[in-house]
Formats: C-alpha cells, sequence, structure tokens
DNA sequence: TCCATTAATTAACCACTGTTCAATTATTAC
DNA sequence: GTAATAATTGAACAGTGGTTAATTAATGGA
C-alpha cells in the first residue's frame, strides 16, 4: 500500500523516455510493453500515462527530440569553415556518424515500419530530409537533380541500416564509410 | 458441428503457405496471428498446427522457399539473351523487387536485429549476396573491386530499406528504382 | 492545521495471442 | 458395413497488452 516513493526522486517526462528508448532500440516498438519500461524504471506502469496519453504518444515524443538532434548536426557541419566539396564530404559522413553513434535515434527516425506511430509523425522526416537536401544542392559542384539528391540519400540510408544490423561503432567502420560516400560523391561532381 | 468439408479441397501446406504469404506481406510477421491466416483459408486455425508445429517454423518454411526464389531470380537473369548491361540493369531491378514483394522475408533475411532469429539462418544472405557480387563483378564493363561492389548493394538496399517503411509495392515505386539504379549502375562504366 | 492538488499504485477490463487437445467427422482399406 | 486412420473443429489454457478508474500518499499554500 506504499504510493508515492518518499526518497525517491519523482518520475518526469524525461526518465520515461531515457529508458523508453533503450527498450524501443533494444526490442522494436511493438514488443516493449509500458509495463516493460515502468519496470525498469521501478514505477508501476499506469504512473507513466500521468506524464504521457498513450503509448504511441511517448513514442512520439521521443522521435520528436531525435530529430531535433540531427539538425543541429546538419547547420553545425554547413557553417564550418571549409570548402563546399569539404563539406559535402563531412555532410555524408556525419549523417553515417550520426546513425551510427546514435542508432537508437536513426532506428526510430527511419526504420520503425509502425503504422500506429507513423500517423503522428508525416512531417518530422520530410524537413529534415529537405533541410538535407537543399544544403547537397547547393554544394554539388554540378547542378544535381532532385531524383539524384533521393538516391544519393538512399544510399547513404542502405549503408547505416546495414551496419546497424551489427552493434558496430561508427569508428569500426570509418575506413569503409569514407570509401561509400566517396563514391557517392562522384554523382556530385563533372 | 460440420466438420471436415465434404466438397472443399483439402487444406494442404502449400495453401498455408500461400495464405500466410499474403498476410506476412501485408501486416509482418508479428501483426499476422495464426488465427487470421486460418480465416483467410477458412479453416480453423487449429487446422494449421496439423501441417506445421507452429507460427516459426511455418514462416521459415516461408522464408527458406523465398531464398530460393532469390537465387533463381538471379539465375534467370544472368542466363538472359541480352548483353551484360541489361542484364546488370535485371539483376538490380529484380533484387529491389524481390525486397519489396516479400517485405517480411526481406526483413527477416537483411534488417532482422535478434541473434536468435539470425542463428538459424546465418549463411542465407551470405550465399546469396556471394553469387550477386560475382556476377556484378563478371558483368561489370570496367574492372571493378570489392568495395565497389559493396556499396553498390548497399545502395541498393537502402532503397529497399526505405520503401519497405511504407506499405509499398513494388510497382508503386519503379520509376524511382529505375532510375535509382541507373545512377548506381554508373560505377560499373568506364 | 486543513485541504486541494499532484503523483503514484493497484486492480480490473477487454481484446488479443500461440498452442494444445479431446471430440468429431470424413475417408479409406478391408 | 465396419474398423482404422486422417483431417478438422472449437473450447480451453495461460499469457500479454494497452488502458482506465478508484484509491492512497506526499506536498505546499492559506
Amino acid at each position: 500500500m506504499v504510493a508515492r516513493r518518499a526518497v525517491k526522486i519523482e518520475l518526469t517526462r524525461d526518465m520515461i523516455m531515457n529508458a523508453a528508448r533503450d527498450l524501443f532500440v533494444e526490442k522494436g516498438y511493438q514488443h516493449v510493453s509500458m509495463r516493460q519500461i515502468a519496470k525498469k524504471l521501478n514505477y508501476s506502469h499506469g504512473a507513466i500515462y500521468y506524464h504521457f496519453k498513450n503509448k504511441a504518444e511517448l513514442f512520439y515524443a521521443l522521435v520528436e527530440k531525435h530529430f531535433l538532434m540531427l539538425d543541429q548536426t546538419i547547420d553545425e557541419i554547413v557553417n564550418q569553415d571549409t570548402d563546399d566539396e569539404e563539406k559535402l564530404r563531412q555532410m555524408c559522413l556525419g549523417f553515417i556518424e550520426f546513425g551510427l553513434t546514435h542508432q537508437s535515434h536513426y532506428e526510430i527516425m527511419f526504420l520503425v515500419k509502425e503504422e500506429e506511430v507513423r500517423n503522428f509523425m508525416n512531417e518530422g522526416p520530410m524537413k529534415t530530409y529537405q533541410k538535407f537536401a537543399k544544403q547537397v544542392s547547393s554544394l554539388s559542384e554540378k547542378q544535381i537533380s532532385i531524383q539524384e539528391v533521393w538516391s544519393l540519400f538512399l544510399s547513404l540510408h542502405g549503408f547505416v541500416t546495414h551496419y546497424i544490423r551489427h552493434i558496430t561503432t561508427f569508428n569500426e567502420v570509418k575506413g569503409a564509410a569514407e570509401f561509400h560516400v566517396e563514391m557517392v560523391l562522384k554523382w556530385t561532381r563533372n
């Protein structure tokens, strides 16, 4: 009958989101229950519903957060003091590094299939991609079509997706990443 | 109280596998229940257990079957009576088509993270990739390195992976696929 | 001090799931 | 026609899940 822990810090949205992120990454949206998240935090599952309307909303909050991070990464690279070709290279490598460093975030952003969740978030990925595309387009040596940028993006996506499967750090595949980026960037040159 | 339909054809492994395939493609492994499969066939769910030990065995029977199909697809394309460049194009498109047509199987073959699932089918993807790589290498106009083939494969993989997220049929993205393949094949030319 | 508010617990509800199994029926072999 | 066998049914079991609601405890201000 002991409710409300005395000494313990109160449950916060952030605490829930952190625990949930780890579990979602480890098992995927469908295989994570509210009860599991609560257990990880040593709280009851009901408590989560005090902070989030339901499972989908909790998940969506995570996705939004991670998109902001990627947005910032892109901004930082664009504002670097280097020439355009190097910026392009850094953008592509930066994208891969982000994906492999924040595997959890990447999965949530680009790999989750569940309709229930995707209904919530349709603009998110698109806005981030548009930022990416705009930069690639303006940094490219030659005039590059929308379709070409899309192919470029998908190719980077393929790299990340594959290496995410084996729990690899970015450093372990840095060489391969650089090679892949170099291949892809051929499309941006005359 | 009427068991065993009089007129109806008897339930077979093949019938079950066909119904299951459709559902798995439509909804993914997790979201398909034995009851749904049975319903689609107008049989009771118990009947399936007479033909398959359990859901996993039914699924793996399908996966195996479709690995064979991918292998055959590659073979057929290679044995076509066209020039090498066209064969290459067909190989790449064939791979994408396969991925988008058998989404659930593609996921297991190339996207599933759980070791538990991957353990009993580790040679599968590798053998198929090696066949693919060997053919790309020998059909390529210019001498192409192992790394270059790998980049090519990852780029196709990225295409499939992305469109698998949205429940898209191959036909809906055929144009995009052809463009993507054209981009990727630039790497094989001088 | 009292009391409204906030935060957390727990039980309960309902809709599922994979799987097993006794009972039932249809088919076949004799 | 009968007995043996094969195929099918549907109930039952044991879980799991998301979600809600009643309830309890801590907190801070009047």
